[in-house]
DNA sequence: TCTTGATCCTCACGCGGCGTGAGGGCTTAT
DNA sequence: ATAAGCCCTCACGCCGCGTGAGGATCAAGA
């Protein structure tokens, strides 16, 4: 058989063949005196071998390590090769859920440019810091049960409660004043819409707060001052 | 700021960023009159945004494409790259199972020569492409449940039966005699260990036998004049 | 100021697993 | 004899850097 039967029987290219028998995979091909190669029964089978090998992922230095010497120990290749795909496969798998959970807030925002995904990665990578991934999960459900509508409209009463905040705070309003004791209750209430009553995900915003600062955890959203007066006014009511 | 600085601080090595250079994801970093590169915040802040692309299992060349050109669909992009995601980690899997299947096999061999293995893989391989992946979960499951005692036993029964089935073929024993009607419900009780009782496994089965031929589907053990004569007693049956 | 060790530069080959030509010889059917 | 379709070798290209070699430059101590 020559090298193009071959290459159609097996699939493989017939630069594929060339390159199998010049890293030694099928030790060395008979030729015509014209110097075709001619593959015999016993080339076919060890290239079947070496297929299937390749199917199951292993490097041609394995699949040469494991058909040259028998003693060679398969079953410790396997595991080891076992390892090394679990391993890839949690990774991706990892890599799979950050990038969608980055491509839902996307889709959530309504311009998305280079700086927009910038930041959405930046917070991904902040709340992957603080919160475990089973928090992060609870997290996502809860933001689809509560809807992107609900979301935004937080994102607003946020807004405006903050300014409300600092309105006081640059009046100089005593922290422990009914109205500005009213602010705190809205606070909390807010606090808890995010972490639905989870006293881990409270911690961790927490940590996540105390860590990094209120700017960069709130993302612009609260700097020092408004954080230093709002935990007065909360320690007031006790 | 150096390059040595610069590295230890993103955890990549002086050549990355040589070569980030080199390929332009970093435009023209100014230099020094004796020629070292000086990194100033415009830098520092694009190289922060490639290593984060970068994590999230970007190319080079993709990252240089949304970079450079802020009109560039970035969602499109990512919905590729998720695509592109999920493909190699389904793929990734099905190679999981399928190594473990063989590696729990060669579990069970006594020995396990580059032959053994070969004829495993050409087994699953087999199997894959006539039983579906429920089924082959199925076969599994119930090969946990039996036990690796009872499949050996139910091997040697096998080779017994044949054995026994081969005599009476050859003695020209009439297939719907008593002792040979006797061989066939012994037979089908094997059959039906192997299938536990389901008809679409069943089905499978038969598919394979007759697609492959009986050598290869019973691994050697039956050849084709056994399964003719086996056949007819069965016919004989009713 | 001279030395010394750390740091910087460019150039260039290496990896794995082939793809993709270029430039030429062999085979086979007409 | 010629044309079409095989085959051969040689060699560069890909991606994302690692890893030197060989030399220039910098910062700090003697």
């Amino acid at each position: 058989m020559n090298v193009g039967t071959l290459a159609k029987k097996t699939g493989l290219t017939i630069r594929t063949l060339h390159y199998y028998e010049e890293v030694g995979l099928l030790g060395s091909v008979p030729r015509t005196d014209a110097g075709h190669r001619r593959y015999g029964t016993d080339e076919v089978a060890r290239l079947q071998q070496v297929v299937s090998l390749r199917r199951l992922g292993f490097s041609l230095e394995e699949i040469r390590a494991c058909l040259d010497r028998s003693d060679y120990s398969l079953v410790q290749v396997i595991e080891l090769h076992l390892a090394r795909l679990k391993q890839q496969i949690d990774l991706q798998q990892q890599l799979y859920r950050r990038l969608e959970t980055i491509a839902g807030r996307l889709h959530a925002a309504e311009e998305v440019s280079v700086e927009t995904f910038m930041q959405t990665i930046e917070v991904i990578t902040m709340f992957e810091k603080y919160y475990t991934q089973e928090q992060l999960e609870q997290l996502e459900e809860r933001g689809r049960q509560i809807g992107e509508e609900r979301i935004r409209q937080v994102e607003e009463e946020w807004k405006a409660l903050i300014g409300e905040v600092r309105a006081a705070m640059e009046q100089g309003a005593d922290p422990a004043s009914e109205p500005v004791q009213r602010l705190a209750e809205r606070w909390g209430g807010l606090v808890n819409e995010f972490t639905g009553g989870d006293p881990g995900i409270a911690k961790s915003l927490k940590t996540m707060y105390e860590q990094e600062g209120p700017a960069k955890a709130s993302r612009g959203m609260i700097d020092a001052e408004v954080m230093d007066y709002i935990s007065k006014v909360l320690d007031a009511a006790g």
